[in-house]
DNA sequence: TGGATTTATGAAACCGTTTACATGGTGATC
DNA sequence: GATCACCATGTAAACGGTTTCATAAATCCA
């Protein structure tokens, strides 16, 4: 040990890698995401990887499928589990060869695949809560600022839209909805389109929280206010929600929570052996009334800043 | 090939690192941090290495050097570089004998360290325009909220914030200085700390625009407005300050740009055998303003978000 | 057709650990 | 004092690739 000090030895952690064949090393591929949220998911995969001494090795910002194969094959035999987002069909068989080897987690899955685990959000009933809100306060022109096309959990949102109307006996096809791609300046801009409507809707779902905050901009500056004129529910309920200007009705979700279940799952299964079956975790969407719905929130509400 | 492709066979990275004694991938330290700032800065990594084919092999949460210590140990032979924030003097000797063996970019250091490139923020500068910039539209009265103690970019950016009031004339330490944590809850509990105060300050300029943020929501909801009976300014220009109500003046840093910085000096170290010359670089902060210092601003400002 | 040069094929050594096994020494038991 | 269990120490074989080197085969040119 004296020797091993004085030759400033530190072990070659690749060797022990090889040898051992485990790496304490989860992989994470991510498509190429902006926005707060799934920084949220890292950062909750980064903290409840370090409680069990791993790491994160991590490979987003992909593009095309061939992307996420190269990046895949070059973690093979470095990780001990991947957490992968939303499979596209070609990467499906992909999946399925690594899934052979170790345990893999997917992100907002488009379809169950085989013996993954998988962790969605509750997408569907946040949206249909939020909507359902609206309708409780007597708003029946509600328009829909939507995220991208292509996107999982877009879409959910939109269907949960969608059946909140039919549930309420409402034609969906006659809502007003303008294509957004999650980021605040399609909301900025969603912000001048919809004011020019008319009739003009009296309600906003945003089918996340920075459009709304573009949103919320666009309208604030044009000299609207919110909820009076119109009311606005976000969805994702970021840290910043509540400190906005008028604070946002949004739908809760647990982002670093999303991310610290899937190292859970692999963590679990790697204890386990990993032979057993796969489990489907759903995130829920809670609705977390605020100022800019127009609801009457309760007098804890108003006067401080409520982020949870 | 057609039987390697029969068995299924991927080849193993862990060996192939072992025998070519490269990995393709970059370590990254970080502490505990929070905010969208260090996201961005890892997104900026992320993007530059994937561009070269590295991926990026993430420790963050650390809030002890022993954990540090740890990390890197865990790191070593499996990176061919490594990024670390703010190395405390324990972890200093680990950094030189990390940098025996890989390239090494410590970012915001506190001291520079022999032979370690590192990468920083103009803060000082940063918040001297700022405070500069309040001064020049004749506040005098200028409260700041700082940062959490021991940060190097805070401590900075309070030294520019005294610095300013020196070059004017003024005492900087009758300047009414609230203590922050970067977080929104600060800059919201600060608030009605400034409110209260007799005199009460014209004007306040944020370490950062999280607590930047938490001010506005609070003086939005005790009726102040802002920039009339208080001008606010934040520091790092995140995405939605423009966005904000009213669009928040910032010193906008470009985190993005700074991670892909980082990973560029890395590469650029490697592909020159990583003998040459340390390289200090200092990220630009310059000061961007919106609506909330009160100045007047330029037509395109007004009716569009303005994000950079 | 022979020798030189290039190209293909195969075997071995190596990367730096872990792990299994063999060996030698020590103390306890009878 | 011999037998046995036990512990420390040292050795060798993996782990799954890359790289080097030797050899065999193929190509070239005179």
């Amino acid at each position: 040990m004296r020797v091993a000090a004085s030759f400033d030895y530190w072990p070659n952690s690749a060797a022990q890698n090889l040898a051992t064949r485990c790496s304490r090393t989860f992989g994470v591929l991510l498509p190429d995401l902006f926005g707060e949220f799934y920084s949220d998911v890292i950062r909750g995969m980064d903290r409840r990887a370090r409680l069990s001494r791993f790491q994160i090795l991590l490979s987003s910002s992909h593009s095309s499928s061939a992307d996420v194969l190269a990046a895949t094959r070059s973690m093979l035999g470095r990780i001990d589990g991947l957490i992968m987002m939303a499979p596209d069909e070609e990467s499906i068989d992909m999946v399925e060869r690594v899934r052979r080897r170790i345990p893999v987690v997917l992100l907002s899955p488009r379809a169950p695949v085989e013996r993954c685990h998988s962790l969605g959000i509750d997408n569907f009933g946040g949206a249909k809560q939020a909507v359902e809100h609206l309708l409780s306060l007597g708003h029946r022109e509600i328009a829909f600022i939507s995220g991208p096309k292509g996107n999982v959990d877009a879409e959910e949102r939109l269907q949960g839209f969608r059946q909140a109307f039919l549930d309420a006996g409402l034609d969906p096809d006659r809502a007003v909805i303008v294509e957004g791609d999650f980021r605040e300046s399609t909301g900025f801009e969603a912000g001048s389109e919809l004011m020019a409507l008319r009739p003009r809707p009296s309600a906003v779902f945003t089918a996340n929280d920075s459009m709304a905050i573009g949103l919320l901009a666009s309208l604030n500056r044009a000299g609207f206010r919110v909820p009076d004129d119109l009311a606005v529910v976000g969805f994702d309920d970021v840290a910043i929600a509540g400190y906005l200007n008028p604070p946002l009705s949004s739908v809760h979700v647990d982002a670093c929570g999303m991310g610290s279940q899937a190292v859970g799952l692999l963590l679990g299964d790697l204890n386990t052996g990993h032979c057993d079956e796969p489990v489907r975790v759903v995130i829920p969407a809670v609705l977390k009334v605020r100022i800019s719905s127009g609801a009457s929130v309760g007098g804890e509400e108003g006067d401080k800043a409520g982020t949870g």
